[in-house]
DNA sequence: TAATGCATTAAACATTTGATTAAAATATTT
DNA sequence: AAATATTTTAATCAAATGTTTAATGCATTA
């Protein structure tokens, strides 16, 4: 019998999971070739449809984890009734902005293929309308806007401002290296300065003194 | 001789150009067929290359196009001396998300063909460090900061979160959409509140009472 | 050690896909 | 109208690419 787990990611099957990830976030589905996952992980073409029968199973395997990530890991957060607004906000920008420092392709890998191939998310993964507006940050927003009197201002705004001023450096990442002259550890720093000034700009967006 | 420019829009070459743009912005590069692209343009697949040469050299001009409108539709608004900071943010919101309600892949676009080939951009498009930290905005920003006492914010955080609030909803479009239960109609109506939306909130993050 | 089952390899297969060709249709010029 | 040039079409080609197959290597088991 196999000892258990001795290293688990020299195991093939593993080591053609993370090569598969790391071009699929690179290049995205159409443009990744079988063959050059096979190249980056060292093994034989033949062995990816061993261990995962097609391109597309292994893709879907990469997107469901992918996709999880990028949404379901924070939903603890953001769902948590013991905290406040105050320090959701806080938590909210270090972790997300550690996760993509992480996995800075994460953002326009997801968003791409899902504008590519809308219907396949729709029954892939279980989005629904209640996710955001259900969730204890959404309606902390709203009581709080509600109390400073700007109950106009629909919450989602704000939701969607946390998520663009947090997600939007690494879609643009490419650009904004070349724009602004900076490399890979001065753009490092410049995104966690903004673990600190995102929750001030969003609190101060909602006059929330906290 | 052919009388002057009847409906250029109907010529053979035109049909096939915009029904390039039209998939390549909604799938990408490698995903598009090129006898997806003769389908939707209502030619025959021969007359693609009689015109273009080849899927990439078509591919170059959707692209030069779509990078052009991306990029330097708002530099003349940017850089313009004679306007205010407070101006200049007005005006870029309005115009960016009537740019991008046009085009609402475009940002998606852009951004992950750069993402899946960044060296092709580098001699492509001159994008060169002076680009924004010579412009007339990023200078006002730094200006502005300085005069409030907030020199230790880089100037470029402030840039970005503009870009950032007004591109990204079009970006997470897809998601947002599933998310919120927005339609078509709501979704543009969300954003375009967000014309006014955003300039009080750049305003409001550099304490600018103009 | 022989046998068995799993992992790996090289080669080939079948389809897709970008591109070309040669003929036909259409427009333009002489 | 005849000749010429341009545009369009159907068919085909060649390369790329996802996948399969059959043989080989290798470890575990009997």
């Amino acid at each position: 019998m196999k000892n258990e787990e001795p290293e688990k990611d020299y195991t093939t099957e593993k080591k053609i999971k993370e090569a598969a990830r790391k071009i699929f976030h690179q290049k995205g589905y159409a443009a990744t070739k079988t063959r050059d996952i096979a190249e980056e992980a060292g093994i034989n073409l033949a062995l990816l449809n061993y261990y995962f029968r097609s391109k597309r199973n292994l893709f879907d395997l990469v997107m469901a984890e992918s996709f999880g990530q990028f949404f379901f890991s924070i939903r603890s957060i953001l769902n948590d009734e013991s905290t406040t607004l105050g320090q959701k906000i806080d938590v909210f920008a270090k972790v997300y902005i550690n996760l993509l420092n992480d996995n800075p392709n994460l953002p326009i890998f997801v968003l791409s293929e899902i504008q590519a191939n809308p219907e396949w998310f729709q029954k892939a993964l279980g989005l629904n309308k209640k996710m955001i507006s259900s969730s204890a940050l959404f309606r902390q927003i709203q009581e709080h806007l509600k109390k400073v009197g700007k109950e106009h201002i629909n919450a989602f705004h704000v939701v969607l401002n946390m998520l663009a001023m947090t997600i939007f450096p690494f879609v643009g990442r490419p650009v904004l290296v070349k724009l602004t002259g900076m490399d890979d550890a001065a753009f490092h720093d410049f995104v966690n300065e903004r673990k600190t000034f995102i929750p001030m700009w969003i609190k101060n967006m909602l006059q929330l003194t906290d």
